[in-house]
DNA sequence: CGACAGGTTGACCGTTATCAAAGATCGTGG
DNA sequence: CCACGATCTTTGATAACGGTCAACCTGTCG
């Protein structure tokens, strides 16, 4: 079972070089489905089914009809919805481990958003009834969904409290502070996605994003590198803004 | 049980009259409790506790433990959380049969918002030891929960992609669509809060919510009474703008 | 009756979206 | 491996949207 520990060590990080994990394996990897029994896991295993989508593709879109949870197992995620004005809105991006489909499952509701796929991209799928079946078998599992879910909710509110209240700057200053321990070291990160698609998960524009990173790197909060990263030389500064 | 009827009946409206319900006759009006065996109801209602607090008083604070689930019996509650740069945000009004602390809950952490009460307020805890024992011993909770979960989910995506993307007036407009139906049979609302704390929830201030109001009427999408009554007279046109 | 909170209106200005155009980067296919 | 097109990124000029401040009005509650 050393799978389990190759794939969450290199997760958030920028492995292209496994790809040969049988099946269902990636069960292992779900939060939501850590500390269970040996038997357990294996029964789980047996209920999901392994899905490879390459990059560009589509795991779902709105008006699509959910029935089952997805595991990402490996890739990368990128899920939007489009906003009534037309606008595109990123939700966020799901790594190795995260799940998504959730709503969906639970609701008996259609998916009212877009999972595209960042790069070529493996999944496992369970479907809504053998899912459910588990969380009656196993109620232990629901609690641990139950916790994601809070934190899910919880994050959530909190993001859109920011959008409500905070400027673009804020926002951005903001989440550069907390994508930073995730990423690196020392004080330093790689933005996960391309500056347009972060204008638009922080609701503004390209434009502002380029502007407001040279402001905070003429303040000497930051400092630009190549291809996205950014040193973060003032972090109390940061958050002050 | 017609205590229940009763109750769910004037949620949302403005029934002030009912005051005498025995103990924790509330769970019931809860949607995560319906559909259970009698007995089991039962057990639950002796887990709980009621709790009365006046107008003005807080249920709670950010900062504070939690270790309750509240569910709320009769009256009206705001919580709201005061943003990074210290603004007040309103994240949602509770009405009776509405449950908050969930998130306390099972994130073992401490509450981020403010819950205080517009009225006088009754209330039923739930000890966090408690409910995690019923939802191990009756799973289906555990899948109600979850539902209600994924829904609020769905709810705080949809408005944090709001705020991201529409403007003022788009976000306003939808607001009353939404609100509409639900307050009056005929095109028409009361708003359930001031306009000042709508403001707060819609992520603008009083004197934009005044004067988009105004623009709306005299564009002839709605019609101000009294009271923040508003009739809305043109749905669609509302919707478009 | 006065104080106070909420609501409205007006004037002003900062922030940020928008449009346009040029430069950089990535991926693809030759 | 290079060249091309597509996409992302930057920069500039402009304008609109909405926040802020201040004054005034209203209704409510003690």
């Amino acid at each position: 079972m050393n799978i389990e520990k190759e794939i969450t060590t290199c997760s958030h990080g920028s492995c292209q070089n496994h790809s040969n994990h049988k099946g269902s394996a990636c069960v292992s990897l779900v939060p939501i489905f850590n500390h269970l029994e040996e038997e357990q896991m294996e029964e789980i295993s047996r209920l999901t089914q392994s899905v490879s989508i390459k990059k560009g593709e589509f795991l779902y879109g709105p008006e699509e009809e959910s029935s089952s949870l997805y595991i990402l197992n490996q890739g990368k995620i990128k899920i939007y919805r489009s906003s009534e004005s037309g606008k595109e809105q990123i939700q966020r991006i799901l790594y190795p481990g995260d799940f998504t489909g959730e709503l969906a499952l639970f609701n008996e509701r259609m998916h009212d958003s877009f999972a595209l796929a960042l790069e070529d991209t493996e999944i496992c799928k369970i479907k809504r009834e053998d899912l459910q079946g588990l969380l009656l078998k196993y109620p232990v599992i629901s609690l641990k969904i139950l916790e994601e879910f809070s934190q899910r909710l919880l994050q959530s509110e909190r993001q859109a409290s920011r959008y409500a209240t905070e400027k673009v700057e804020s926002r951005l200053a903001m989440y550069l502070a907390e994508t930073m321990d995730e990423q690196g070291g020392d004080y330093s990160l790689k933005l996960p996605m391309t500056k347009k698609d972060l204008a638009s998960y922080l609701g503004t524009t390209p434009e502002s994003i380029s502007r407001k990173l040279l402001e905070l790197e003429e303040m000497n909060l930051i400092k630009q590198g190549q291809n996205g990263c950014i040193e973060i030389l003032d972090l109390d500064g940061l958050l002050l803004v």
